[in-house]
RNA sequence: GCGCCCGUAGCUCAGCUGGAUAGAGCAACGGCCUUCUAAGCCGUGGGUCGCAGGUUCGAGUCCUGCCGGGCGUGCCA
């Protein structure tokens, strides 16, 4: 529809440019926005404003030019000159229900596209250290991350999730310490309870199955714990499959699945992290200075050089990751997004830096990042900050526990990445219209609802079959419910261009408002048949843009609540 | 100090990459269930878009400077 007015207006333009009006080597794109105000249509456009320049007259005297122009067609009613020099478009009634056909006929594909076009992209996300339960943060994260490969897989993109596990470094022997210390029968307020020990009783349970001689299955290995409380590689082998464990159990218990878990400890053993440090020294970027080897980050951007050896010989971890990435790239992912706390961010500049340093033909803002902001959890106004599990922050699975799969992503998911957000575990529990989540699968449900009473009346819709006559659609609610179906495809397409999976919630809730308003103002089950028919076409379609939407943040679309 | 992010209604947040009179929800107040699910709907009130300049036909949106909050500023990750 949108593409309908777009044409009409290229067309025009290229009129007015083979008349003269326009100069003919100037390039003009019209942009057709959505209405807020239905008195100014369905669609408008500000190119007259944007081009009165170019033309040297003043923009209602082109709007009005560029009318004249405009190709008829059957799609739209009426066009007017609004304001400083707006075009607006009235569609036609009929042309608007067209989108109720199309949602049908596409049903579960409507609003994907193949603008990707298989395109391969990786997304990494979460990758939280295996030192712990997983944190509301990573939840977020995981949320978002999740969401984004469901829109870029929207928009025919060939999606590789996967999750780096930092194994290797020295929070991992302090895990290792934590776990012998309790193997040992310390607590954390013993004396020698190791400086920067994890306190939390999760460390416990990993203690226990090791003394218990437990075999842990993660991902590619099996690990059997041999309960030598002085053997600290057995333990610190056995807590991080452990962790890892239980990590992928916390998400798999909130729906998000890896293609790849890549460890950095493979980086170690198979020697891409020597090469990378002896790729950065052959290309002059490297110096020595106080018992350290550095990399001059400098010469891209970064504020100060950075440490990549450290005087005890071990590496930063920043140099692992840039060896990570040469690899990701070397896997042939021209396209790659990070998704990371912005507790994160300085590791943006720096493993940029590395990579340009390695001279290995990387473009220079590669790759993408999505910075998500901290997160604070409240309940009775107050905020949460203990786990009994965890020790000092509330976990995904305590969230998941309190108030189910559904809700915690889809409040994980709804907040611009870039604000912080504030997780309200009361609204979340709540089963009221004011908690987004249910509002919208209501919607759904009510829709099958009314499918079942239809069913026991006699008349056995199919779910995707567009019958009845649409033109006795005419109603207002009616016709901006549909408008807002057709504005259901530029959203995928666009939370996906512009990493911002937010949208969809807030489409999804604005498009149960729409239909929960309908809904209340006309009955659908009526005795006129073809009417009858035509609104239960509207319904299915509102129904299938809900699932389809819903789907892409995870949530459920349930039949009945 | 420096870097990144944020500041929009009492609260939680949108604002489609510069457009028309700044929008939702919640909370507050007032209505609607012999009618397809009231987990719903309708109505009312509520704003110097942190402050001050600038850019232009037009700024919540872009630029500069302040103020306030968060995060970072490790030879931690």
């Amino acid at each position: 529809m949108k593409e309908t007015v777009t044409q009409l207006l290229e067309s025009a333009l290229a009129n007015l440019q083979a008349q003269g009006i326009l100069p003919a080597d100037q390039q003009f794109s019209p942009q057709v926005g959505n209405t807020k105000d239905k008195a100014h249509g369905d669609y408008a456009c500000n190119i007259a404003l944007i081009a009165a320049k170019a033309a040297g007259c003043p923009p209602r005297q082109l709007a009005e030019t560029l009318i004249a122009n405009l190709p008829a067609s059957t799609a739209v009613d009426k066009v007017e000159i609004a304001g400083p020099g707006f075009i607006n478009f009235f569609m036609s009634t009929a042309s608007a229900f067209e989108i109720v056909e199309t949602a049908l006929a596409q049903g579960s594909e409507f609003g994907r596209n193949n603008s990707g076009n298989g395109e391969a992209v990786q997304v990494e996300f979460v990758s939280a250290n295996p030192t712990g339960p997983l944190h509301v943060g990573h939840g977020r994260g995981a949320a978002i991350g999740d969401c984004l490969c469901r829109l870029l897989e929207a928009n025919g993109y060939n999606v590789t999730r996967e999750f780096y596990y930092n194994d290797a470094g020295a929070q991992i022997n302090n895990l290792a310490l934590s776990v012998q210390a309790r193997v040992k029968g310390l607590t954390p307020d013993d004396g020698s309870w190791p400086a920067d020990g994890y306190r939390g009783d999760y460390i416990i349970d990993v203690a226990r199955a090791y003394t218990a001689g437990e075999t842990i299955t993660a991902d590619d290995r099996e690990v059997t714990g041999n309960g030598d409380e002085d053997d600290l590689d057995a333990i610190r082998e056995f807590a991080v499959a452990y962790l890892r464990r239980e990590q992928d159990l916390d998400l798999r218990a909130f729906g998000v699945e890896f293609d790849v878990f890549f460890l950095e400890s493979s980086l170690y053993e198979d020697g891409k992290v020597e090469a990378t440090v002896n790729r950065l020294k052959d290309n002059g970027y490297t110096y020595e200075q106080d018992g350290a080897l550095w990399l001059r980050t400098t010469e891209f951007g970064d504020d100060k050089d950075r440490v990549m050896r450290k005087k005890d010989g071990g590496y930063t971890y920043f140099v692992p990751d840039v060896a990570y990435h040469l690899d990701k790239w070397q896997r042939g992912f021209t396209t790659v997004i990070n998704e990371q706390g912005a507790d994160h961010h300085s590791t943006v500049t720096r493993v940029r830096a590395g990579l340009q340093a390695l001279n290995a033909g990387i473009p220079k803002g590669w790759p993408d990042y999505v910075l998500h902001q901290m997160v604070m959890v409240t309940r009775s106004g107050q905020e949460v900050k203990i786990s009994k599990r965890a020790g000092s922050y509330v976990t995904v699975r305590d969230l998941i526990d309190e108030v189910g799969r559904d809700a915690t992503r889809f409040f994980l998911a709804a907040r611009r990445v870039d604000s912080q957000l504030t997780f309200d575990i009361d609204l979340a529990r709540s089963q009221t219209n004011e908690n987004p989540v249910y509002y919208i699968q209501y919607a759904h449900a009510r829709i099958c609802s009314v499918l079942r009473k239809l069913a026991e009346e006699g008349v056995v819709r199919g779910r995707q079959e567009c019958a009845g006559d649409l033109t006795l659609l005419t109603l207002d609610e009616e016709k901006e419910l549909a408008n807002q179906l057709a504005r259901y495809p530029e959203l995928v397409a666009n939370a996906a261009a512009q990493r911002e999976p937010h949208h969809v919630s807030h489409y999804l809730r604005e498009l149960a408002g729409q239909f929960h308003t309908y809904y209340n103002a006309h009955k659908v089950l009526i005795d006129n048949t073809e009417l009858r028919d035509a609104r239960v076409s509207l319904y299915l379609a509102v129904r299938q843009v809900i699932a389809n939407g819903l789907d892409l943040l995870g949530v459920s679309a349930p039949e009945e609540m």
